[in-house]
DNA sequence: GTCTATAGGTGGATAGAC
DNA sequence: GTCTATCCACCTATAGAC
């Protein structure tokens, strides 16, 4: 209870979106939860949405500008190691998922969500600088390979990276009790490599 | 109208489920995209929760069961090839998305619900023959690689492919403007490319 | 900034006629 | 199987005292 009503309120939402979905959660449940009043959330962000888009954005916006800080550090070379790259998209991610375990699932579920009201929560989120920022990178780190062919596969490393800690702490249920995390950095390793390998494959094919 | 009740309500629960997630989907907007009355749904499935059982589970069965079929063609050989594995995942799953691109969204939606729901919609979908399935063909395509490491890297394969088709037809917000779909067939060849090398890679480290 | 009270509307589900 | 009518629990948002 050290922080303020504004703050414990983005918390319990964050939990309470990503458990039920943002439809599910019930602005008392989350007051409650928050130890506030009901009528606390539209005081402080004046609607169910606009609490919504604060937390989005409050996250987004921190975790994509992490990845460009540490993606800018490769900036001065010509070619990149594309292992540096895709790390310094991963790993800020990963930072987030043990710093704020819930917002990864509330992530997935609002990429379900409809053009509009991504749109909306998306906005203030840095998304558009970091898609160009890694193009960038990404061209450098693998020159002749076909632009498209590239924003797709970082695409799917995106997809991949979220699927890996969508579950977490408990990723049996989708993988029938075959999966088990091992640990952040071996996640880490492995995603780099995955889509690493993934990535270079269309060198040959571009 | 030719359809009956039952799978007209199946059919519009799909498109609202998948479009505003199940909690934001009212009965009474299904059942009048339906054509059908308010209280059809409690008489044909029970309740709203049963309704999206019965679809999850039509879908899902379907295709697990069209992903076992066709691996089963490569059963007979002692190391089937990677590529062929992978096709045998993939191709159905697009094929599904041409049937029902509704489904895609909403599985996407549902991957994200917790673990007591995900288990009761996904109870009677085969998921772990699925599993069991692929996880053993893997080990054949690629001999001396660990399993675990296998199972992870097919749910990066998997979460990709989710991600690849969970925007359509319109993937341009996600990626800032900059992927566009470019057919079937391509999207399938480069998801079997970047899983391929990505799984592959696994062999050296394992 | 925080509270109570309440307005004003909508949700899923059902009873019972046809 | 389909319909109307209705129950009632519950929702978000706001007004206004403190």
């Amino acid at each position: 209870m050290a922080q303020d009503t504004r703050e414990r309120l983005l918390e319990a939402a964050e939990a309470l979106f990503a458990e039920r979905g943002v439809a599910a959660s019930k602005l008392r449940d989350i007051t409650r939860r928050a130890q506030a009043n009901i009528a606390a959330v539209n005081y402080h962000f004046g609607s169910k949405l606009g609490l919504l888009q604060a937390l989005s954005t409050l996250r987004l916006r921190g975790l994509n500008e992490a990845r460009l800080q540490q993606l800018a550090q490769t900036a001065d070379e010509d070619a990149p190691r594309l292992e540096t790259v895709l790390r310094a998209y991963i790993e800020p991610t990963v930072r987030l998922c043990r710093a704020c375990p819930a917002f990864v699932k509330l992530w997935r579920r609002l990429e379900a969500e409809p053009s509009a009201v991504r749109e909306a929560v998306f906005r203030d989120a840095r998304l558009a600088e970091t898609v160009a920022g890694f193009g960038r990178a990404l061209a450098r780190a693998l020159p002749g390979a076909p632009l498209p062919e590239l924003f797709w596969r970082m695409h799917f490393t995106s997809s991949a990276l979220d699927g890996a800690w969508a579950g977490w702490p408990d990723p049996a249920l989708v993988s029938g009790g075959t999966l088990a995390f091992d640990g952040d950095a071996a996640m880490v390793e492995r995603l780099v490599e995955f889509s690493a390998a993934g990535l270079r494959a269309c060198r040959a094919s571009g």
